[in-house]
DNA sequence: CTGTTAGCGCTTTCAG
DNA sequence: CTGAAAGCGCTAACAG
């Protein structure tokens, strides 16, 4: 391995220059720069990050805080990070929470510990107080997809107009008897905020329409439990005709239990989900899109420019969801 | 933020002993050392990872190169991976190669300019050797999974076995006519040569039992081109009675098409899928299962024990595949 | 534009 | 068992 001094001899100037010219920063004679430079290549030089980072008090990464990663959206959205991250340069470095919040403290203290990161995204669940403040302490900014804590930038779907915009959806199909199928009643309080968001939206249009909402939580939002419960809630002599799924792994759960009764959709029964997941299609399920993957790259974008040049704002900002309309919805 | 000179004067010790006391490495008095932790719990001492890593030549992260994160098997596997890696203080840094290879030299290239991570886990797709010895002249021992390079440990689900596996579970159901369907025809090379041992375990054991083959690759193995795919499949008037799908992905796209065809499963159609997918519960799929989570605990085990005692260990170890029937398949 | 001189914060010989 | 000193490899003033 080539350190500096190497490539500095080799171009017969100071580990000064040759950092300089290696580094863009400050002025270095063109030819000069043009010697370092070949020098550089020549010996294969790549800066060790550690030094750099030492020197410089930058590190090169970008952390990334989120609850269950093997599930579409983390991962999609994590997909979306780690492209626009290397298109930066930057590395990215993973902190995965799991279902629940048991770890939270845990990793928390563990990445503050080390001054690994230049910017963290946290997602899903809202920081707290005491967690923005730490890290500020330390100097590494946050920013948050989902619920964002005071003082972060962050995005958020507008998951209420979620609500609405599925319900409405049902509602002009002429649906009366629109049931909502939601999750998570015993997760930590602070994640998965977005789906009493969405019941909330749900509620509103249905008393809107001088309907009488029938939401049910899952405690575990899951394809599998989504079916079991689905395979009740459709067995029901009152059985609804219309969901509004909270999801589009909920919705597909109600889908499949829906045929497996020989119910048919969407004659029997409309289902309408959110997400529009990599199986939404597959499924012929209409469904409120959102879009991960771009949230993620718009977000890293963001991050590499306020980490350039701080604007100090911590404006939370709402996203449009948009309605997809597939084959699952039909009039009633 | 303390340094740990702050700790050692606060201790009354030089850097050097508080150094020692703080890492465990090198003989302190016992008393020394309770000062000495005393000192750096009051002051919330945290040592910088960069100055560390500048003295040791290590970095306490593992990195993570894998194609398509937003993917159920990546995804689950890097779950796993994050859990062993926090319970070990591991940062994780995540590199991404997206669908297809393009992306793959620049990501090689740019992490091994950074020294960033101590050690490597290949995932999916098989390196080169000269990312190999690249990989090693610098000092980053690699392991992978799936597709293993030479002078690399790695680990591999026995493919071939999936698919007699699968195979013969419809064999001994009374099935003849038996089609597979794979994936991955147009990828890079190195990508997915699992989906290729498959189709070679099916290829075989229906030849075995004096059967004829009738394997079809999709260039996109997604469940709306499976589900697109199994419609004309399904259509045709000579239409197989069992399917062997290289993923449960696949296999929901079967089953989807299959249920909308008016086909019934497991009746008129017998499907066996690969992975156990998190939605092969609601499907009711008879799949046969690996377990990524468990392997990306059991590989950064292997790595950390490696990292403290190189053990030179070289091998390739097959995994067991294992048939899990459920309701989708059925006597012919 | 370029070289010299100090560090960044930690670990690690080497003496004592 | 402990302290002094010498780096790890790079960048950032400060002169010139």
């Amino acid at each position: 391995m080539a350190v500096i001094d190497d490539v500095a001899r080799l171009a017969g100037v100071s580990k000064a220059t040759a950092s300089r010219a290696l580094s863009g920063r400050g002025s270095v004679a063109d030819a000069t720069r043009q010697r370092v430079l070949q020098a550089a290549s020549a010996l294969d030089f790549r800066a060790s990050p550690a030094a750099v980072s030492l020197a410089t008090g930058r590190t090169g990464a970008i952390g990334v805080l989120a609850p269950a990663i093997d599930t579409w959206y983390v991962s999609t959205l994590l997909r979306g990070i780690a492209e626009a991250a290397l298109a930066h340069d930057l590395d990215v470095v993973l902190y995965d929470l799991g279902r629940g919040a048991e770890m939270r403290e845990r990793v928390f203290e563990r990445f503050l510990q080390r001054h690994h990161i230049d910017a963290l995204i946290s997602t899903t669940f809202a920081l707290t107080h005491r967690e923005v403040s730490r890290l500020a302490s330390i100097g590494i900014p946050a920013v948050a997809l989902g619920d964002g804590a005071a003082g972060v930038r962050s995005w958020c779907l507008d998951d209420e107009r979620v609500g609405t915009l599925a319900t409405e959806h049902l509602l002009s199909l002429g649906h009366r008897r629109i049931a909502h199928v939601g999750g998570s009643t015993v997760l930590d309080e602070s994640l998965f905020a977005a789906e009493r968001l969405r019941e909330r939206g749900y509620q509103r249009a249905m008393r809107a329409a001088g309907l009488q909402p029938e939401p049910t939580l899952l405690h575990d939002p899951t394809a599998d439990a989504s079916y079991a419960h689905a395979l009740s809630m459709l067995r029901a002599p009152d059985r609804p005709r219309a969901v509004f799924a909270a999801t589009d792994e909920i919705a597909m759960g109600i889908l499949l239990a829906a045929r497996s009764l020989g119910l048919r959709v969407p004659l029997d029964l409309s289902v309408v989900g959110v997400d529009d997941h990599a199986y939404a299609g597959a499924f012929d399920l209409t469904t409120v899109r959102q879009d991960p993957r771009e949230h993620g790259e718009r977000i890293v974008d963001w991050v590499v420019a306020d980490l350039r040049a701080p604007s100090g704002d911590t404006s939370h900002e709402l996203i449009a969801p948009e309605l997809v309309v597939r084959g699952s919805t039909a009039p009633a």
